[in-house]
DNA sequence: AATGAATGAGTATTCATTCAT
DNA sequence: GATGAATGAATACTCATTCAT
C-alpha cells in the first residue's frame, strides 16, 4: 500500500532528521562548538545537503526551537486561557506536562545553549526571547494573576513568582544536561522528587489560607 | 613613601588585573569563545605575559573560580557550623549575603559557564563540582538538617529542597549574564524583589506551624 | 578522449602533488621546520587541502616515506633472495641501484630529517626504523652472509661491515643535502667517483683471495 | 690557599658551563630545537646572563663548536705535518684519536646538527664548514698523499677516498645520537668493533702489496 | 537534488631577544 | 654584573560556507 518509494520517504523526512541530530548535538556540545558536518553526518547525508535545507548553522538552530518548542508553547497558552477549575491544579498540570514534553526529551537541553550563547549571538538570543521566552513567562503570569483573582492565592507579585516557579525546572534541565551529563561524583537530581517537593513548597507558600 | 618601584608594583598587581579581566570575559562570552589575547589586552599586557602567570587557558579559569568563589564557600561553611540562632534566620543571611557577594559581582557567571561548557571541557568540569558545586550544596543540605532536626523547618527532602532553594538563585544570576545583558524586550528580574519573594514563599512552605 | 573531467583529475592526482611538495620542503628545511601552508602552496592548494588528504604533519610525513622508500627497499630485499651469481655483483648493483633512485632523487634526504631529528619525534623515529633502517640492514646482512657461506667473501663481522659498507652512501647524501647544497667553498663531492673507489676498497677487502 | 672567593671562582668558569650545557643540549635536540632559556637554566644562570656572554644563539653555537673541535683539528694537522713514520699507523693513530676525542664525548653530535640545519642556517653552515670540514679534509688527503708519494698506498683518488674514510665514522656518530638515543629495537652499533673493520678493509684496500 | 572537494579566517601556545631594576 | 618580566612574531590545525560536478 505504501506507494512512495524509499528514496521519496527518505526526502521528506530529510528535515526531520536533520533537526533531530542538530538537536541532540546542540544540546550536547552548545552552538559554537557543534560542528554542521556531525550534524550532517548523524542525520545520513553529507554537509552539502544540510545547506540545501537550512542556509546557515543560525537557521538550522532556529529551526530547532520551532520544532521543539513553539508547539508546546501554544498549546499550554491556549489551555491557561480556557481552563475552568482551580489554578493550583492547572498549575501542577502545566508544570508537570512541561517536565514530560520537554524536560525529558533533549529539548528542554535548549535552553541551556541559550543561557551560554546569547550574548555571543544576539541574533538567536531575540529570536528566542520572542519565540520562547516571553511566551512562557506571560503564560503563566496569566495562571497566577487568574488564582489571584480569584481570591485562591495570595496577592503575591506576579512577575517574581513566575521566576520563582520556573527556576527549578530550568535548573534541573540545565544540571542535567551539564554535570549530570558527565558521569563523576557529587549532588545528583532526582527530578519527580524535586518537582514534587516545588509544587509542595510552592502551592503552600502561595495558598491563601494554609492548612 | 612609596618605595617599591613601579615595575615591582605592576608585577605584584599582574595576577589580580589577569584575574579580573578574564572573569569579565569568561563570563561574557564563555570559556571556548573567549581569547587568550583578549584576555591580556584588556589587563594591559600581551599575550606572552599572561602565560608567564598562568600556563594555559584551563588554568587561567581554574584561578579564576578558586579567587571569585572558593573564599566565600568556605566562609559560609564555617558560618553554618557554628551558627546559634534560628535556622531561618541563617538562610536568609547566607542567601542574602551570597547574592551581594557573588551575584552582584561577576563572579556568579561563572555558574553559567560550567553549565554551558561542562560537557566540553570534563576537566575543567570535575574541578568545579569539587570546589564548588558539591561544597555549596553540603552548606545548605547542612542547614536545613539542623533546622529540621531543631524542629523548626519540617522534614522535607534535604537533598531536593535544596535544589529548589538554589535555583533561583542561579536562575536570575544566568539570566542576568545571558538575556539580561542583551538589551532586548522580554520579562526583566528585579533580583531583590525575586528573593525577597523567594525567601518568602519558602519560610512559608519550610516552617513547621505556619502562621 | 579524456573522459574525466578535470575536476576528478585534479583530485586524484592530489596526494601525489602533495607528498613531492612535501619530500622537497622536508629534505630541505627538516621535519619541525617546514610549513604545513608552505607545502600545501607548493602543491598549488590551500592548507585546509591538505589536511583533506593527511591528518596531521607526522601522517604527512609517513606517507612520504611509504611512497619515496618502502617499494624500493622490498624490491630490493627481494632482489637479494633469490639472486644467483656471485654476491660481489649484487653487492655493486644493490648500492648503484640504490644510489640511482634514492640517492638522485630527493627520497635519500629524508635520512638527513631522520637523523636530525628522531630524538625530537621518537614516534616517527620508530616508524622509521621499522620501515626502513631495519629491513635494509637486513638485506645487506643477508647478501654478505650468503657471500661468506658461499667461500665469497672473508668471513668479516657481519653487522660492522654493513655499516661500513652504508656508510658511505648515507654519507654522500647527507652531504649533499646539508653543505652541498649550500654553495659555498669546501670539499666537494663527486658521487660516482666515490662510489667507485668505495665498491673498490670495500671488494678488495672483502675478497678472500686479493688478486 | 685558593684566594679567589667562590663567587670570583663561578663568574671564570661561567663560559665553560655554558658551553658545557649548549653542548649537551645542542646535540640532544638541535639547533632551532634547543631553547636558549633551558641552556641557562642547566648553566645554572638566568636566561640574561648567558646574553652577556654570548650575544645570540647563533655565536653561542659558533662558541661551542671552536670549544670542542678547533683545537683537536689544529693539533692532528700539525701531527701529521710532522710524523716520521709510516702512514698507515698514522692513519690508524689519528681515526682513532679521533674517536676518543671527539666521537666519545658529546662534541661529536655537532656534526648531526650541522647536516641537518645547514640550509636553515646559512651563516652557520659557512663558519663550520671553514672551521672544521675543509681543515679536516685537507689533513686527511695530506696524509694519504703522503702515504701514496711514499709508495705505501696505491694511488687512490685523494679526496674521494678522503669521504670514503670519514663517513663510517661520522655515520656511527650520527646514528648513535639519533637512533642510538632513542631506545629501540634496531641494529646497533658496536663503535670500537665498527673502526676495527672500517681500518681493516681500508688498510688492505689502500695497501699497494696486500699479504 | 546531492555530493564532497576546496577554501581561508581564526587561535592557543612557544621562544629569542630586550631592558628596567 | 645579574636578573627575569615583558614582548610579539610565528605555526598547526579547525570548520562554516561555497560551488563544480
Amino acid at each position: 500500500m505504501n506507494t512512495s518509494p524509499p528514496r521519496q520517504r527518505r526526502k521528506q523526512a530529510r528535515p526531520q532528521e536533520l533537526l533531530a541530530a542538530a538537536l541532540d548535538l546542540f544540546v550536547e556540545k552548545g552552538f559554537a562548538a557543534t560542528r554542521i558536518e556531525e550534524v550532517a553526518a548523524r542525520a545520513g547525508v553529507s554537509k552539502g545537503t544540510l545547506y540545501l535545507y537550512y542556509p546557515s548553522k543560525e537557521e538550522l538552530f532556529k529551526a530547532v526551537v520551532r520544532e521543539n518548542l513553539s508547539g508546546h508553547i501554544s498549546e499550554a497558552t491556549a489551555l491557561v486561557a480556557q481552563h475552568p477549575g482551580p489554578m493550583a491544579e492547572l498549575l501542577s498540570y502545566v508544570l508537570g506536562e512541561w517536565w514530560r514534553r520537554v524536560g525529558l526529551g533533549g529539548a528542554g537541553g535548549i535552553t541551556k545553549i541559550m543561557m551560554a550563547e546569547a550574548r555571543n549571538f544576539p541574533e538567536l538570543a531575540r529570536f528566542y526571547m520572542d519565540e520562547v521566552i516571553t511566551p512562557t513567562h506571560m503564560l503563566l503570569a496569566h495562571l497566577l494573576s487568574r488564582g489571584i483573582a480569584a481570591g485562591e492565592f495570595r496577592p503575591v507579585p506576579v512577575s517574581e513568582t513566575v521566576h520563582v516557579l520556573i527556576a527549578p525546572m530550568l535548573h534541573m534541565i540545565l544540571y542535567q544536561h551539564s554535570f549530570g551529563a558527565c558521569a563523576m561524583a557529587g549532588p545528583t537530581i532526582d527530578p519527580p522528587a524535586v518537582l514534587a517537593v516545588q509544587l509542595d513548597l510552592m502551592l503552600r507558600g502561595l495558598r491563601l489560607r494554609p492548612g
